[in-house]
DNA sequence: CCTGTCAACTGGGATC
DNA sequence: GATCCCAGTTGACAGG
């Protein structure tokens, strides 16, 4: 894939504040930066099976990236990596979770939707400040027009 | 033990 | 062909 570690440009601002927290709630696996815990060095040693790890992400990783998220629902690749030595994250990663975000505000739309639609709530309101959020964040991924992602904007 | 959550994975399609 | 995406699945983990 695009396995491309070298992220050089390192920065950092508030994000050594990140690094030094570690905010207790679910953390088994040290999100040590030196090695990216799951997605490449260590995921499938030479003795074939490797169990599964989930990496779970600190506090504040996950708000600059809900942040971001925010602001755009899709990233180039500078800017993943970018966001990605930010955070001290692989890019896989940033990637990922920004995929499994989008995939899931869609799925929560869908069913929210679903319920609305019982209740005979159509939205054109919604509709309109979509495709306004929705021109800022495809404009560098024009073939994505087509795809009618249904997207609240919420913005923070 | 069951269930929900979520990062990682898989598969298929689209774009360049 | 490389890389991206979405949709769905898998597997680890936490909480009830």
């Amino acid at each position: 894939m695009e396995m491309s570690e070298s992220v050089k440009p390192l920065t950092s601002f508030l994000i050594e504040d990140i690094l030094s927290i570690t905010d207790g709630t679910r953390f088994k696996e040290s999100l040590d930066p030196s090695c990216p815990s799951t997605s490449e060095s260590s995921r499938f040693s030479s003795t074939g099976k490797q169990k599964r790890s989930r990496a779970a992400f600190t506090h504040l990783q996950v708000l600059e990236l809900e942040k971001k998220f925010n602001h755009q629902k899709y990233l180039t690749a500078p800017e993943r990596a970018h966001l990605a030595s930010t955070l001290r994250l692989t890019e896989t990663q940033v990637k990922i979770w920004f995929q499994n975000r989008r995939y899931k505000t869609k799925r929560k739309q869908q069913t929210s939707e679903y319920k609305a639609e019982g209740l005979g709530l159509r939205d054109e309101l919604v509709q309109s400040s979509l495709i306004t959020s929705f021109c800022k964040a495809y404009q560098c991924r024009p073939y994505l027009w087509d795809y009618s992602g249904p997207w609240g904007p919420t913005l923070w």
